[in-house]
DNA sequence: AACATGACGCGTC
DNA sequence: GGACGCGCCATGT
């Protein structure tokens, strides 16, 4: 019996409103922890159809690179390293140094909160 | 039904 | 580092 089971895509929104101020995650962890390996793409759609008044920090999800993914010069693309830079994460060219900013989340914990 | 398109990732060269 | 190729799969045409 599953019915409190979140859909993957309410996984994936939960995973990504878990990501703490200041630090940052790809798309690829994101869809890992959510469990749906591989589906990073999915990942990326989930984060496009999520609706405005969940909040969610989607500019802490970059892609595994450690790059902003949409195209420079684009709204979303300078958006993204405004909202970035108001948390003091250091963006230069796009690029953002993962060995420093990289979420790295308590697995015990998060399988608590993923539960139901 | 078939094909193209992504806010991607990984291995290879 | 950069450029490809391929895997991935829900959506849109």
């Amino acid at each position: 019996m599953k019915q409190n089971a979140l859909s993957p895509m309410a996984k994936i929104w939960h995973v990504v409103g878990l990501i703490p101020k200041g630090k940052v995650s790809c798309y690829g962890k994101i869809a890992d922890l959510a469990g749906l390996p591989g589906r990073a793409r999915y990942v990326s759609r989930a984060l496009k159809l999520a609706p405005k008044q969940l909040n969610l920090p989607w500019y802490r999800v970059i892609n595994s690179q450690g790059k902003i993914s949409f195209p420079e010069n684009t709204p979303a693309y300078i958006e993204q390293i405004q909202l970035l830079r108001s948390e003091d994460i250091e963006v230069n060219r796009g690029k953002i140094k993962l060995s420093t900013y990289k979420w790295h989340p308590d697995l015990a914990t998060l399988m608590l909160e993923l539960a139901y």
